[in-house]
DNA sequence: TATACATATGAACAAATATTCATATAATAG
DNA sequence: CTATTATATGAATATTTGTTCATATGTATA
């Protein structure tokens, strides 16, 4: 993953295992990739309404009026959520309704629910 | 979740739903605990930190030499995982070694692989 | 076509945060 | 006790990011 700096004394000592380690590592973009998908997560805005679209797909104003926040700040968020893959829509006519894109994400956040439960 | 405020003019039309949702939404604290959660695995050093830590225990030392960062700043990031309860550690002497703290950390970060795999 | 309505978006601002640098703490060896 | 080594931490800085405000886009209706 990096290129053999001598950081510690000992190094010499772990160097074995921090090579094992190191060939087993995903590739760097994968982890980026997969810090960014946690990032989406990692809102409290954006885990309300993954939350709410548990039980129901919902429209924008839906959404806002749930959480008490402007149409404008849940628009946002459920960019970031569409743009990585979270959410899916439907156009009605003026109205727009979201829903979750597939049971990966109710996965994700049911396994992080069972660690915060607990 | 939120006091009744009229943002759309058919508000009425969806007002069933979104009081269903509403009765069924966990607690905000417990929203907001989650998001902190995800919020932790959001950042890719910390990302790759973890997954150094699936294949063995590791020094402070190692794993900056492993991520090519300096020993303060994995020092600052096993502070945020240490205090978010994702990793242990144990003292060697000078040395401090790190490891997962449970099964929990290693499914909710293989349960985001699979979504970024597809 | 003109109006109203639902949603989307760009710019600006404020708040959060990751890394660096300098330094402190903890532990061992001599 | 002193020097050395491994780790932790506080302050500062730069970057990222969530919300707001104003406005644009898309759709239906009169």
């Amino acid at each position: 993953m990096s290129d053999h700096v001598e950081l510690c004394s000992y190094i010499h000592a772990h160097e074995d295992v921090v090579k094992a380690v190191s060939e087993q590592m995903p590739e760097e973009e994968l982890l980026y990739d997969l810090a960014e998908l946690f990032k989406v997560f990692g809102d409290s805005t954006r885990i309300k309404i993954l939350y709410a679209l548990f039980e129901s797909e919902l429209c924008v104003c839906d959404i806002a009026q749930l959480l008490g926040m402007t149409q404008s700040a849940i628009s946002h968020q459920l960019r970031v959520l569409k743009q990585n893959h979270l959410v899916k829509y439907r156009r009605d006519g003026k109205t727009v309704f979201y829903a979750l894109a597939d049971e990966h994400v109710r996965s994700i956040i049911n396994q992080g629910m069972e660690h915060v439960e607990e």
